[in-house]
DNA sequence: CGGCAGGTTCAGC
DNA sequence: GCTGAACCTGCC
């Protein structure tokens, strides 16, 4: 059992249980552009990240997880981290008091770098009903079964049989050329070299793979390598965030991390959150 | 039905 | 280095 002001967290043979969801509210974390692996499933979602799955629901006073490999999702979901404390660093920022009070319960996913550098190649210029269209059917043509009697996101060598061509019939459009490459670019090797980088040469490095540009590498570093100093800046942190003086993504992406350091992907989160759930509700 | 979607590439300065 | 046009596809 672990312990902080905010949370409770129990582990058993059949799953996870969470007292206390002031900091873990299950549709943000999932709802917010990190994973295109879920579906509503009754009171709550099936989950999967690699080749395991999960079903989780938010209760009456926290959530529960149940899946066959509790540890796995304890790191997926990162319970053994304190967003209370992370939240009252973040909300000490006046200009992200509103968000950080609407995104709290946003947690940042630890996901599989792999399974990040194809999916967000994907993201990239598109919507996410068909991303996630994209991403399942990937899985069904490529990927293992898996116990529960769905699809385990391919590995890079499952993926290599695959042609440009039939990247393009699962819908990819003008990315299967890059998803092709993709597999051919990131061995092992590329993974353990990228994981022992600093945040700087990494984002470099991922920036030699096509079809991965500034936002996308971004995105795998916080989602799939821990990197939280890194800020994505995409369509709405440039609406939300874009002045006279930060006119470009760059500029934004510089000034935002330098400000939130080890933070900045969970302000990104925040500001992402209240920009497309918040603020365009209420204008 | 045309614009848009969690951008990137490529060419031209 | 920086800027802008072109880009698959299917939701809204």
């Amino acid at each position: 059992m672990w312990y902080n002001p905010f949370m409770i967290v129990t582990k058993d043979e059949n799953g996870i249980s969470v007292v206390g969801r002031e900091f873990f509210d299950v549709a943000d974390t999932l709802g917010c552009g990190q994973t295109f692996r879920f579906r509503s499933d009754g009171d709550g979602y099936v989950v999967r990240t690699a080749d395991a799955a999960c079903r989780v629901r938010q209760t009456a006073d926290g959530a529960r997880i149940d899946t066959d490999d509790p540890d796995r999702f304890y790191r997926y979901f990162a319970l053994d981290e304190d967003y209370g404390e992370y939240y009252g660093r973040l909300r000490a920022f006046p200009e992200l008091e509103k968000a950080s009070e609407a995104g709290k319960g946003i947690r940042l996913l630890r996901q599989d770098p792999f399974e990040m550098i194809i999916s967000f190649i994907i993201s990239a210029n598109n919507n996410i009903p068909r991303i996630k269209g994209i991403v399942e059917r990937l899985c069904e043509r490529a990927g293992r079964r898996t116990a529960d009697g769905g699809y385990a996101f391919p590995t890079r060598e499952e993926l290599l049989p695959l042609s440009v061509t039939d990247y393009s019939a699962l819908g990819a459009g003008y990315r299967d050329s890059y998803l092709y490459e993709a597999a051919r670019t990131v061995t092992d090797g590329f993974l353990s070299e990228l994981a022992a980088l600093p945040t700087a040469e990494a984002r470099k490095k991922l920036l030699t793979v096509k079809g991965v540009g500034p936002k996308v590498a971004d995105c795998i570093l916080l989602f799939g390598l821990g990197r939280g100093d890194c800020f994505p800046v995409d369509t709405w942190m440039k609406q939300a965030l874009g002045t006279q003086e930060l006119d470009t993504p760059a500029k934004i992406c510089a000034h935002f991390t330098a400000r939130y350091g080890t933070l900045s992907g969970l302000a990104q989160q925040y500001i992402f959150h209240y920009a497309r759930n918040v603020e365009a509700h209420t204008r």
